[in-house]
DNA sequence: GTATCTTCTGAAACGGGTTTCAGGTCAAGC
DNA sequence: GCTTGACCTGAAACCCGTTTCAGAAGATAC
């Protein structure tokens, strides 16, 4: 391969000067620009750039962490991230993380090793505290509300929503209100506000034999509605974490021809506007470009967004 | 920062045998290996990736251009490429072109200077000609039939599926079947094979007054169904590009008070499950992963995969 | 006439690793 | 006793750029 000191012996110039050349820099007489170029052009030279990446201590990748790419809220978010990524140069990697902390762990190591400029956690398995620890090694945005936990972020505000739709959903005097989650709420912020949210409009806890965890895919949602039949649950409206899982519910109804209890999704995606289903829409494109904004910065800063509840009934 | 040569001072070793620590080669003794390994501790170093790339001549970071990802075709080509990459110790940066051929130049530049080892074209709008000048770069796969063009390429055969499709719209006696394509046949791989294929079963073109280009959405799909709705081109059944875009063209017909013409989708995603219409698995996840390993290869052959009609009628 | 500033240039240091090669020690084989 | 080979180690070259700094030349200011 043909490397800038191929093109300075060549030339007859410094390495320095075809340097500034090739960078477009003040201080190069017309004379060596032309010869130097003329050079470039007849090697068909182009800077390697890892050398580059190296000397300027930057790479203009930003690490992206997702547990998986299928769900609505994962891919929303990274499309605001990605068309703010593009918009300034960055390249964007996408970790998938499927939850597992060892692999968040790797990630937050490659930081540290320098393989890209900033991570961005659009979930996260691991604790807060323990991301936050990686800070120093780099910048690392996530995209929930980090509470008291020190740590650049961009998130949705859900509790407001949640209690909104709650509110609603006691308004319309339901009784046995079913909860799909993600994961259970000691783990997951979101899930903690839902039954938060939920406890403030109601005054109690919800009957733990309507919670569902680990609800992620239409699949789950076809077999949340399955367990629910089978344990004669019985629940007189269900509350999904995504419009998918939402239409898995509905369609195990309509595969054992059972009639389907009043339902809503979240995100505010495809099937809730086919299907006319009540939803939440967290504005995830605005998260994913506030959260790139974020990690190219060195700020410390927490944007918050509020969400809507979209009223289909 | 602390780099190898902190360490080689700090422990009184030289480089090279950090460097043989750090990499858990043989020949360092029991003595040096822990001597050094306390002090990489003490320091609490890591090697930074990206000398290291720079050093080894690798990065282990592979591009994957997408036109979009909104689109069930290229979220699931990346699903499987991902798999397969995180196996294997590598990253994926995932590179928006909107078919947008200036931008694929520039990641094809971006292979040239070595921003990453390969690159994956799971769609392209530069002719592959164009692309297999830059193969003496680095190694690109495609995924699409390259014809007599010599590029790596994984791709599902569209045509036999095609061709089974149109025989049975042609044994069900329709009469007036409309197409929604991504991009003209002339621009496309994947609308040619469309054409040809209805060729081979009718003997004729399609009527090009039920020809609409353009189509890549839910939103795409509804609108056809207004232009056709408009100029009365009034089609009796419909091959939709996707499953999405058919739910977008059935969902015209709904809000409207229309009846539906009968119609089929593309990649056998969750509406035409939950719809029950007919749809062709292309195995996009198999394109994935197969285009991957083509990508860390340095093979140059062709690998192909057999989509299927999935008759839900 | 001299001080000062701008333009232009190159040597060398720097970013931070890996790898080659040469040399030394020591044990086993004959 | 000598050869051979395995093990261990470090100097230096290498990967390929950017940047600092010092110096030379020419122009301008006073």
């Amino acid at each position: 391969m043909t490397n800038i000191h191929d093109i300075a012996k060549k030339s007859g110039y410094s390495v320095s000067t075809v340097s500034r050349v090739l960078n477009q820099k003040q201080y190069v007489s017309e004379d060596a620009r032309q010869q130097i170029q003329a050079v470039i052009d007849e090697l068909d030279y182009v800077p390697n750039d890892v050398a580059r990446d190296l000397s300027r201590g930057k790479t203009y990748n930003i690490g992206v962490v997702l547990p998986y790419t299928k769900h609505a809220y994962f891919a929303q978010i990274l499309d605001g991230i990605m068309s703010e990524a593009y918009k300034q140069g960055y390249r964007i990697l996408v970790l998938l993380s499927n939850y597992d902390q060892e692999k968040e762990q790797e990630f937050l190591e490659q930081l540290r090793r320098k393989a890209f400029d900033a991570l961005i956690f659009t979930s996260h398995g691991l604790p807060l505290e323990e991301i936050a620890k990686y800070l120093k090694y780099g910048q690392i945005v996530c995209c929930q509300n980090p509470g008291s936990i020190n740590i650049p972020a961009a998130y949705t505000e859900r509790f407001n929503t949640y209690v909104k739709a709650f509110a609603w959903l006691k308004s319309k005097n339901y009784q046995r209100i079913a909860i799909m989650q993600n994961r259970d709420y000691h783990e997951s912020a979101t899930s903690e506000k839902t039954i938060a949210a939920y406890k403030a409009v109601f005054q109690k806890m919800p009957d733990k034999n309507l919670i569902v965890n680990n609800v992620s895919t239409y699949q789950d949602g076809y077999q949340a509605a399955k367990h629910y039949h089978q344990t004669k649950a019985n629940p007189d409206f269900v509350f999904c974490n995504s419009d998918d899982i939402a239409t898995g519910f509905r369609q195990y109804h309509l595969d054992h021809n059972l009639p389907i209890p009043d339902y809503m999704g979240q995100e505010n995606q495809l099937p809730s506007q086919i299907l006319n289903f009540s939803t939440i829409d967290h504005h995830l494109n605005k998260v994913g470009e506030k959260a790139f904004a974020l990690a190219t910065s060195n700020e410390s800063k927490t944007i918050r967004i509020e969400s809507d509840f979209i009223n289909r009934s």
